[in-house]
DNA sequence: CATAATATGTAGTGAACGCTAAATAAGTGC
DNA sequence: GCACTTATTTAGCGTTCACTACATATTATG
């Protein structure tokens, strides 16, 4: 059997363009004109390629996914519970405010983009968010058996608190806020550390 | 000089059905033909009525602001300084899970709609956010002239730590968060008052 | 009643949307 | 070279978008 012509681009790097366009325009803005632009490609290529735009969302989100579960990953093997947590949202407070990639985080951002697309994409970030959400109370739940937390200390509680401020980080930025202001609310959300 | 033909509708409660289109699809998602059906008249009578679409958003918006600019100074009536807060993110907790109006709150929804558009909008909702943080730093600064607050809390930096948290809670609540959720995220942030 | 002024319903504007058919180009295997 | 497979280019599909011209209906004023 015959192999064919050959892509002509990068599959990772016109879904990285496609990412950033996402990113900036959210779901429904980013028309696939935009898009087919920055990833310098033709309609039909895009389609070949990723099957349709809601596909393309997808797997672009999938790809921001395994970046930033790595990172949170990373982040959390801190030695102790509280320093994994103020590891990640100092992170958090950097990267969000960070001009070299749009502001706020992708998950957020997306949350809102509505309209009929929206039952479908929304229940895959639900998904995302969730993940992120568990990793974290498993940190916390260790933080406990080790003792570094009080018996009646709630890890799940916990950790929704924490990514609750996480993503109002991210509204803060995407509202224009500083890093240094972010810093400011990770000071006070370590305040409700339990002792 | 003759008056014309008196408007069959209500302007204001056509607002009020524009603003819960928008609300729910966000500003891109809301289609003229969507908000026309909602609102009970034809695209003529919006245009006439309203300007365009961008101009009828704001004009909800206006009408949203309102509201909440009415409930929130009632709220931080409160007679002490953490009464107010704690009335604030309850009632937060419970407006943003009560399924009689769309979930989460409508200037947090509103951000992330990006697109060209964007600018604008984005600026007016910055606007109103700042609105509500200056009011919370205001009702913190007369808790810390009243002694309720030490000497090296910083007012302002309190408020926006405050603003993030219930920044957070809508996109949780848009996420699928109970009440109870939100309630247990408002006991970690209330952890946190300085003393 | 006649006129002026405003609102409404009908119908449709050009533009942008997501997406694709058809022809052509560029590879592999025989 | 020839058949086969796949990607790319060109061009345009049908639909929906925000928005509006036009004729009609409904009011106040003279």
């Amino acid at each position: 059997m015959a192999a064919g012509r050959p892509r002509s681009f990068c599959k990772n790097q016109a879904l990285d363009r496609a990412l950033e366009v996402f990113w900036r325009q959210g779901f429904e803005g980013a028309s696939i004109c935009h898009l087919t632009e920055a990833m310098g490609i033709n309609p039909p290529s895009l389609y070949a390629a990723f099957g349709n735009k809601e596909q393309l969302f997808r797997q672009a989100l999938d790809r921001y996914a395994e970046v930033y579960a790595e990172r949170r990953t990373a982040l959390l093997a801190a030695p102790t519970g509280r320093e994994a947590i103020e590891a990640l949202l100092r992170d958090a407070a950097r990267s969000l405010t960070d001009k070299s990639s749009p502001t706020g985080c992708l998950y957020v951002q997306a949350i809102a983009g509505g309209g009929e697309h929206g039952a479908c994409i929304r229940e895959m970030l639900k998904t995302k968010r969730e993940d992120s959400e568990r990793e974290l109370r498993e940190r916390l739940e260790r933080a406990k058996a080790e003792g570094e937390l009080p018996d009646d200390a709630d890890p799940a509680a916990l950790a929704r608190f924490i990514t609750t401020v996480a993503q109002g980080m991210s509204v803060q930025a995407s509202g224009g806020a500083t890093r240094k202001e972010l810093e400011r609310v990770v000071d006070f959300a370590l305040g409700a550390w339990p002792s």
